[in-house]
DNA sequence: CTGAAAGCGCTTACAG
DNA sequence: CTGAAAGCGCTTACAG
């Protein structure tokens, strides 16, 4: 309770309880060999003392930090948001803290980011679309569990990727039995392995089912900015499209935002569909058929599976798990407007 | 570069470069008194045996974690992932680690977060709306420099609080002024500090610039699926509203997507507006009228303040600061419909 | 059941 | 400029 300076150790503890500081550590962390009374004793006065154990000093000699950092690649909008939530959903489950960081899409300051956690985590969980394998080789530390997500993965690292290939291919034959013949996608951006993978699944559904067609793809970036200048493109130079696939919910709103500005109304003058299925998708009108990626659960999933990996090590299922994807149809994309 | 067990430590480097550890310590830390050959060489042995310094160990000298704590009361959503989004750009720059801690809304999770994130912090950003001042007296830890954020505050804690009395006024009189006269609110949460302010402020401007209304509040709880109920609920029991106020964007959201089911336009049949804009409000159909918050900047604002706080505890302003709101007129609450 | 002591990996006066 | 040594606050064999 002094006003400055060094907050309460276990001395402290120790000193007022009349034993050492051994007893302490023992009472506290729930060992057996304490006399209930000791135990009762050194717990009120800690208590009282508001003694809370000095994390560095715990981990430094435990090795374990009780925390796990998540690199992601930026932070913006609700699919992070979602798939924060889910990690923190499992972290406290497993009583561990949760160290975000984001790479805002470098590779640069996602090899800063894997180095700096190094230490300061038990675990890690690392979503980097946009990174190689050597990238990722250079700089995961060698003795950190990791998970990596959605992540193009080439060596044997434990990983937890969405369908987006299947997804993106269901998709197109969603709409292609729809009836819908020029399908349009807004890509995701270059480079990510996300917007590649629904790309190849796009443009072999269109292949395979619509082999006369020919791939029409408009550049995006996932934000709805890029949605509403990408509908405003596809209006421009090809008022025939009749269905427009974007990569993500977040560019399907801003797609839906540009054709309401247009004066066009979704489906009756042309279909929208979009990816990720956020919370907002439902709320949209009309309401956004999409795929669903359970965001939340594939936060919640991976950092479970890393919780157990750091457990018990020796059961390491270094495997690549793969998440299935989900069709969600909702009223954007009802055939030619019957719907 | 062995297998497994141990990572290299600072004696490795030394051992390697045949020098004493503090030598190591002082070339990285990059002290004055190593002359440059050595550190030269240190350095490049650092960099080849990959060597990190033990973030714990360092800790627990220095006295300093590079971590600030952010306690919020949700991760869900667009508002969340915008204020982390700020909180991150700010720690970032401080060359500092973003700990984040949800307390679902409950006080006993927020007095659990805030005692278990002490020793692991040098700083912490507490969002507590539905705290009281007991919890965080009980619970704060004394030494650790604080920003409290949209929290109801009583002692001379720093703090930054959104003027959302101010701004739900401002809201109200925009509304009076276009010429709406049944103002009906979708409140926020009980005890939910944000969600009173708000309230407060509509029942002030409505007394004030209505004095023959009498109140309409529908409750809510900020998400989406609380406005889609609160517009339907008005709907069937008081269809003469002629404007909803929701006190969230992401139930402003909600509302909307509950109007359009229901067969009614907006503006036209009933004016729409929000609370935060949050990045979806611009494109909603209509774009939502709302009142501007900048919760990336109200998250880079407090953060900025709190790590300022922290290297120079002299100058430690404990002020309390209020963001001002701003007014966004978009299309969803053009006067009767005209606009 | 309990305590004295070593040690986790660093940094920093203190000498030289 | 450099090194030996102390010490940060814990935990855990090792004795007793």
């Amino acid at each position: 309770m002094s006003a400055r300076g060094s907050s309460v150790t276990i001395k402290d503890v120790a000193r007022r309880a009349g034993v050492s500081v051994a007893s302490v550590s023992r009472a506290l962390n729930g060992h057996e060999s304490v006399t209930p009374e000791t135990r009762q004793r050194i717990l009120g006065i800690a208590r009282e003392l508001r003694y809370m154990p000095h994390g560095a000093a715990r981990s430094l000699i435990t090795r374990r930090t009780q925390t796990i950092g998540a690199v992601l690649p930026d932070l913006y909008g609700e699919f992070f948001s979602e798939l924060i939530r889910g990690m923190d959903l499992a972290a406290r489950r497993g009583g561990l803290h949760l160290l975000v960081s984001s790479s805002h899409g470098s590779a640069d300051e996602t090899a800063h980011a894997l180095r700096a956690l190094q230490g300061r985590v038990d675990g890690l969980l690392v979503m980097s679309p946009h990174a190689d394998a050597g990238l990722l080789a250079d700089n995961l530390p060698a003795l950190v569990p990791t998970m990596l997500m959605n992540t193009r993965v080439d060596g044997d690292y434990a990983s937890l990727n969405v369908d987006n290939y299947a997804g993106a291919y269901a998709m197109v034959g969603h709409l292609v039995a729809r009836g819908f013949r020029r399908i349009a996608l807004v890509a995701g951006p270059a480079q990510n392995f996300d917007a590649e993978e629904r790309r190849r699944g796009y443009e072999q559904a269109l292949r395979d089912l619509l082999p006369d067609a020919v791939p029409f793809v408009v550049d995006g970036d996932f934000t709805e900015a890029a949605g509403d200048r990408a509908a405003r493109a596809i209006r421009e130079s090809a008022p025939d499209v009749d269905a427009i696939f974007a990569a993500n919910d977040a560019m399907a709103v801003g797609c839906l935002f540009a054709l309401n500005e247009l004066g066009l109304r979704v489906p009756r003058d042309v279909a929208l569909v979009g990816f990720d299925d956020i919370p907002m998708a439902r709320y949209t009108t009309p309401p956004l058929t999409t795929v669903r990626v359970r965001i939340a659960d594939l936060g919640e999933r991976a950092m479970a599976r890393l919780i157990a990996r750091i457990e018990q090590p020796d059961h390491a299922d270094a495997g690549a798990e793969v998440l299935a994807c989900e069709l969600v149809v909702r009223q954007s994309c009802a055939s030619d407007g019957t719907g």
